[in-house]
RNA sequence: GUGGGUGUAGCUCAGCAGGUAGAGCACCGGGUUGUGGUCCCGGGUGUCGCGGGUUCAAGUCCCGUCACUCACCCCA
């Protein structure tokens, strides 16, 4: 109660035996990326401040309040990634990724930062998979990243996230909507706060989940009337494609993002059980992204999905999956002698690919048998002195109680055919 | 940054007319010095968040503070 030190503010300690189910969620999302060809990176957890500033947008809550941002001893400006996107983009740039075949596909695993207050499903410290296609404005490719991430909640058990879907114009439409908006949202009655949002990042303002905002917004004029005809057509095709793959989603014309990079396609994987926190991943199309953080023009597409907020998601459904039996034998020392020999037998049945664990520290026969049913291994493996003189253990079969004599020589293929 | 709720054992919590800190679970040991699960017995592992005040006496009442938590803002 009275510890020293406690995990900073908003983060967590991730303890065994719940930590092996973010391990499985991780490992369930990337699944599909690697079957469709997405290749694993790794970007600093820190980046140079000013690429978030440029890429994910000077107006952002993100890059003005949630910052992790210091000064180094060199001198440098550096932030802790507040999300994925933008070190992907650069590495791509600098690496000239985009020099080869096209769409160049990755995806990455971490943690990310921001400096929020904290709450249900929202962290200072928190764990993202993402995916990013660049290089190609395919539509298809649109479709094709937002099924692999449908299939990763599917496959995680999860039967109620909902697609929220939408598409935000371009470089050419983008601003006619936003001045239509700013028109709009200058003639309503709202706080000083909403007023300076109003000409700082108008589309944020639609939202807003107070409800005095929310009834004066509702006849707010929407981004998919003001789409050019590119983007018309190309949100007409995402949309076809997905109907294809057979892909459900909600139409959401008031979808807007916190981050300033995503043009055109636009979405968000929603769950009602996290609270006030619906948002379980998201992402969209950045076309424009690698030219602000001083890249060639460079279309992208891709998403992050939340991994704790997918946790929180599972627990809310009641979603049942099975961990891995942690331990197959587990050997029980009577004395100094027997241990000496099963600290290496079980080294040896380890090597073999057996799930192995001793009984240490001089617990009693009882004890040790206890940890033994504790460990979930199917066997027990129990040799004293009077079995180092017969050169034999005793193999206990912890289902069924049943209990043989094995010559100590035969003892790992023996237990090798007992767990096939 | 703003507002609400809660702080007692590892966990969930009781203790509320102010009078020697409790239960269940978990954990450890024993019953059974060579055998687990069930059962029985034993063990409390604690700065009652912290500081101050009122009182003969504070886990309990008052003030402050910190932490946690939920919600707003925002987002994964």
């Amino acid at each position: 109660m009275s510890a020293a030190f406690r995990a900073p503010k908003g983060t967590f300690d991730l303890l065994p035996p719940e930590s092996e189910l973010w391990l499985h969620v991780r490992e369930v999302m990337a699944a599909p990326l690697r079957r469709a060809g997405y290749g694993y990176v790794e970007t600093p957890v820190f980046e140079e401040t000013a690429l978030f500033e440029r890429g994910v947008g000077e107006s952002t809550d993100v890059v003005t309040k949630e910052m992790y941002s210091f000064v180094t001893r060199g001198d440098d400006h550096v932030t802790l990634r507040p999300e994925g996107t933008a070190g992907v983009v650069r590495a791509t740039v600098q690496h000239r990724l985009h020099a080869g075949q096209l769409p160049v596909k990755l995806w990455y695993a971490g943690s990310f930062f921001r400096y929020e207050r904290p709450q249900a499903g929202r962290y200072r410290h928190f764990s993202q998979v993402g995916a990013e296609a660049l290089g190609v404005d395919d539509p298809a490719l649109d479709a094709e990243i937002v099924s692999l991430a449908v299939h990763a909640y599917a496959d995680l058990g999860l039967r109620q996230v909902q697609l929220m879907l939408n598409s935000l114009g371009d470089a050419v439409c983008r601003p006619v909507y936003r001045e239509q908006l700013q028109a709009f949202l200058r003639a309503l009655d709202l706080d000083e706060e909403t007023r300076r949002r109003v000409e700082i990042n108008p589309l944020r303002v639609l939202d807003d989940k107070r409800p005095e905002v929310q009834a004066q917004v509702s006849g707010a004029p929407v981004v998919g009337e003001f789409l050019c005809d590119a983007c018309r057509d190309h949100y007409d095709a995402v949309r076809r494609h997905l109907g294809d793959l057979g892909v459900q989603w909600v139409e959401a014309p008031r979808l807007v993002r916190g981050l300033d990079y995503y043009t055109r396609t636009t979405f968000e994987f929603t769950h009602d059980g996290l609270g006030a926190q619906s948002a379980v991943g998201g992402g969209g199309r950045y076309d424009g992204l690698s030219e602000d953080v001083g890249g060639p023009p460079m279309p992208g597409v891709g998403w992050a999905l939340g991994v704790d907020r997918t946790v929180l998601a599972m627990r809310a459904e009641g979603v049942r999956w099975a961990a891995a039996s942690r331990c197959d034998v587990f050997a029980v020392p009577l004395g100094d002698e027997a241990k000496s020999r099963l600290l290496v037998l079980v080294d040896d049945l380890r090597r073999q690919g057996v799930a192995a664990d001793l009984a240490f520290g001089d617990r009693g026969l009882k004890g040790a048998m206890k940890a033994a049913d504790r460990s979930g291994a199917r066997l027990a493996l129990v040799v004293g002195d009077r079995d180092l003189e017969a050169g034999a253990a005793q193999l206990k079969d912890l289902v069924t109680g049943d209990q043989v004599q094995v010559p100590l020589d035969a003892i790992v293929t023996t237990i090798k055919e007992r767990l096939t």
